[in-house]
DNA sequence: CTTGGAATGTCAACAAAGCTGACGTATTAT
DNA sequence: ATAATACGTCAGCTTTGTTGACATTCCAAG
């Protein structure tokens, strides 16, 4: 599209270029593989999935969460949050309890068992973030955040906001 | 594991406490989401999906690229890929030619009317990621593709580092 | 020249995880 | 009373990944 020498503005736009844009692409791409590349192997000894991972690492994020609201979040449908959801009960990782106030509500909190690989994911996970954190330094970190941030979806930002607040 | 306060060393080492690294692994999960999100609505519309886009884009990184490297690339089995790549050669998006050194390898190329979908999905890409640059800002970018990098694993950064050379 | 291994392709079978659509059952709200 | 909400479930379909087995073609080394 744009593949010549951009104008030159004030400051430089040198980093807005096609070129720079594919790289970024390309990094988030390589980069998403390792991110989730250490809890798939703890899950596949335990012939879970991505979507129990995400399922688990909400719910321990939101203790009490209904249904409804892990649904918005993860953004997928009953049908299947239900599917994974199920097995996790079944299994005694995940308990869903009926709501006091409202009745039709289920709220899904961890048992200890479920905490105890929520912890073991999330460790795996953090001890990679923490690497590329402590490589690259606090101020590449909050760049790092600023532009994943911005490249959220309106109500992607909204859950990821919502979540920022707790335990601060 | 660490939720307490870490020890102070000389410069501040806060920005690796759990819960920092909790908001990055979050900044991730719904960042992918948004970078997924607009190519997937131009190939829901075809009836293709991530992998084809996959498979498009490192095409037309590496005109010419055989199946082999496109497998080591994409980190994915022959059978998954070659499914794909079926479809797109059938679809008249790439066509896949024996080489000439070697006549067991086929070279991949797009033709013109895989090259009018990869720019289109490209396009779409590129606008998100190009307002989440603008908007972040140069010194945020840099920290943003230095952090990733530090993510990947060993051999994704190794094919990363070889895109990165071309067209430089 | 023959043979072993590499690169590719194909068949079959399966699983994870998403989707739509329809339906049932409590429970709450109007 | 009726409508809407929250949840669960059945059935069926799609995409994208997996293994395993096997054929073909070709290069290179013995």
């Amino acid at each position: 599209m744009n593949d010549t020498v951009p104008p030159q503005t004030g400051q430089s736009l040198l980093f807005l270029t096609d070129e720079q844009l594919r790289k970024g692409i390309e990094a988030m791409f390589f980069a998403y593989r390792g991110f989730t590349a250490d809890p798939d192997r703890i899950l596949a000894e335990k012939s879970y999935g991505r979507a129990h991972h995400r399922a688990i690492h909400f719910i321990h994020r939101s203790p009490g969460t209904t249904v409804n609201n892990l649904l918005s979040i993860l953004g997928v449908t009953k049908q299947s949050l239900n599917r994974v959801l199920r097995t996790l009960i079944e299994d005694g990782l995940v308990d869903s309890t009926v709501g006091q106030a409202d009745k039709r509500e289920r709220h899904l909190h961890l048992t200890p068992e479920g905490a105890a690989l929520e912890r073991a994911l999330s460790d795996a996970q953090r001890d990679r973030m923490r690497a590329a954190y402590r490589a690259a330094g606090p101020a590449a970190v909050a760049g790092f955040r600023q532009v994943l941030e911005a490249m959220m979806d309106e109500d992607a930002r909204r859950h990821y906001e919502a979540m920022k607040d707790r335990s601060e």
